[in-house]
DNA sequence: CACGGATCCTGATGGC
DNA sequence: TGCCATCAGGATCCGT
């Protein structure tokens, strides 16, 4: 599911939430892709002190350590109330990992379970450093540039497409966001990474925040089980302008949107508007 | 290093 | 209705 314009509406859904909550108490379901590294109840007494985000990781800044959060394929968050009319009931069946607080239960539900949760004693710690030294630059931040990202395509023969997804030239274009903004760039996802033009990669580049920050601000993409911690969908779903809309008008020139694979994911494109 | 493929897991969907 | 194959928003690991 979930795409960095999904983790960040999730963070942004939880953060003034939970800034300054004391951990009360851990509870676990099924495992997840990754142990967590710790004894859950080490973590009790612990202060949330903030919520951050590096790529697809939503990080929760503790007063003694770090919480990494991936959501994988499937998952989401969850907060309720602790006490009272809106608190949560038991542990569903895909309810792996719960953080009662002193401002609200977190609930991660993720029933293909390729989502993690870990703890790190800090940023700088291995463990952490093992998940996010290989980041590339955040999409909306400082560091990604179109000179940067032009560069980033050199040492890559194969398609744009998957280097986009692989996370080096940029992180969070996942397989919905990458086929938008190839199309918005109008560049063929086909296309060999290392013989983008300058050019193209101002123009994909534009397309990247500029698609990733729309998102964000329509509450993330929807497909079939996504939804912010308090339970609301996003609206991305409603404006994509290729992915999911094989045989469909391109919005622009009319011809049927193509369907192809790479690497068995799928992907959409408009052949005409994405003559290369 | 770069690359392709298998892999983790569950649920929804479509063909027969 | 059942059964089987295929596909789904991610990312790591392994062999070449």
């Amino acid at each position: 599911m979930p795409e960095l314009p999904e983790v960040e509406v999730t963070r942004r859904s939880v953060a003034a939430r939970l800034r300054g909550a004391t951990i009360l108490s851990v509870a676990m379901g099924k495992p997840l892709r990754w142990p967590l590294g710790c004894e859950p109840q080490a973590l009790a007494g612990m202060r949330i002190e903030e919520l951050d985000r590096r790529g697809k990781y939503l990080l929760l800044m503790l007063n003694q350590g770090v919480l990494l959060v991936h959501l994988g394929m499937s998952g989401s968050l969850q907060l309720t109330d602790l006490v009272g009319p809106g608190a949560a009931s038991p542990l569903g069946v895909h309810d792996h990992f719960e953080l009662k607080t002193s401002f609200g239960v977190l609930r991660l539900h993720d029933p293909r379970r390729f989502g993690a949760v870990v703890f790190a004693g800090s940023l700088s710690d291995p463990v952490a450093r093992k998940l996010l030294d290989r980041l590339g630059p955040e999409p909306l931040g400082p560091d990604f540039t179109a000179p940067q990202m032009f560069a980033a395509m050199k040492p890559h023969r194969v398609a744009i497409k998957q280097v986009l997804l692989a996370g080096r030239a940029v992180v969070g274009v996942g397989n919905i966001y990458a086929s938008e903004v190839l199309f918005l760039a109008r560049v063929r996802p086909t296309r060999a990474a290392n013989l983008l033009t300058k050019p193209e990669s101002v123009r994909l580049h534009a397309a990247i925040q500029q698609t990733l920050a729309r998102a964000i601000d329509m509450g993330g993409t929807t497909l079939r089980d996504f939804h912010d911690a308090s339970g609301s969908a996003g609206l991305f779903q409603n404006h994509t302008k290729v992915y999911g809309r094989e045989g469909q008008p391109c919005d622009v020139c009319k011809n049927p949107v193509r369907m192809i694979r790479q690497g068995q994911r799928s992907t959409f494109f408009c052949s005409v508007c994405q003559a290369r």
